[in-house]
DNA sequence: CTGAATCCTTGCTGATACTG
DNA sequence: CAGTATCAGCAAGGATTCAG
């Protein structure tokens, strides 16, 4: 059947701190969604519409047919992206977030969300290391 | 002087959304934290003590030393991780979080163990989409 | 002990061309 | 319209070596 999971091998997964353990499949999951183009394409979905290829590739600036398609797999594969087919001519494919798709899509852009809002502070810290840096420079070219 | 920032460019950097146009800053640190090991780095830190190199290294199994250097030295430059050094032979160096750092641990971790939580759902919809894909494949083999 | 420097391999990425 | 296939370029990653 679908379902080949022993309880044994649930509990090992399932258990916390196993980000540290290589191979965790959660990394994989995090890797999908935290991508140069799964955020972005989370976001462009978040709106709870349906979106056609083309018209995701138009408002993701910069994104390119093989990496639109590849990430929309990835992100489908993991059952937060719920892809539509109508059997027309020519194709038509419309594209929206899954229930699990809105809420993962709910944290990732919290993250980003954080990074835009305390984005000052870490440029300030940024300044402050790229100071300490040149005036290091400086110090051993004297 | 250090701080060249113009209020307009400011304002631009700062603006919403502004992770579909390439080249956002926020991309650059939210590839930081979600890095592969960005994100173990962060966890190891997460308690509050100082930690040293080594130590980090044995903690964070399978992790380089040149890619725990790099990620460190990322990690401080965006303000993150404080990193002590005591000029002392044999050289002794200790990491910690910084107060931003504390809070950008929580919002990784706190995706991180979404995903963890929810990861029953994941694999069940990942074996669904496996399923589909070999159901294809039969269909054009036979 | 804590890294920096080097080399080398791998994998991601994007441009191009082609298919149903 | 909605992709797939192929290939080339580049950057991330890792193993090793060297240095303060």
């Amino acid at each position: 059947m679908s379902n080949s999971l022993t309880s044994e091998g649930l509990a090992a997964l399932m258990q916390r701190g196993n980000l540290f353990s290589d191979k965790c499949p959660s990394r994989d999951v995090l890797k999908h969604v935290t991508s140069r183009w799964g955020v972005l394409v989370l976001l462009a979905l978040m709106d709870g519409e349906q979106h056609r290829f083309s018209a995701l590739k138009r408002k993701i600036l910069g994104v390119s047919e093989k990496m639109l398609a590849q990430t929309l797999q990835l992100l489908e594969s993991d059952g937060f992206v719920k892809r539509t087919v109508y059997p027309v001519v020519p194709p038509h494919v419309e594209y929206s977030l899954t229930d699990l798709g809105h809420k993962i899509a709910a944290q990732v852009v919290g993250l980003a969300d954080w990074i835009e809002e305390n984005f000052l502070q870490i440029m300030q810290a940024q300044e402050q290391y790229q100071a300490q840096q040149t005036s290091n420079l400086q110090h051993w070219q004297s």
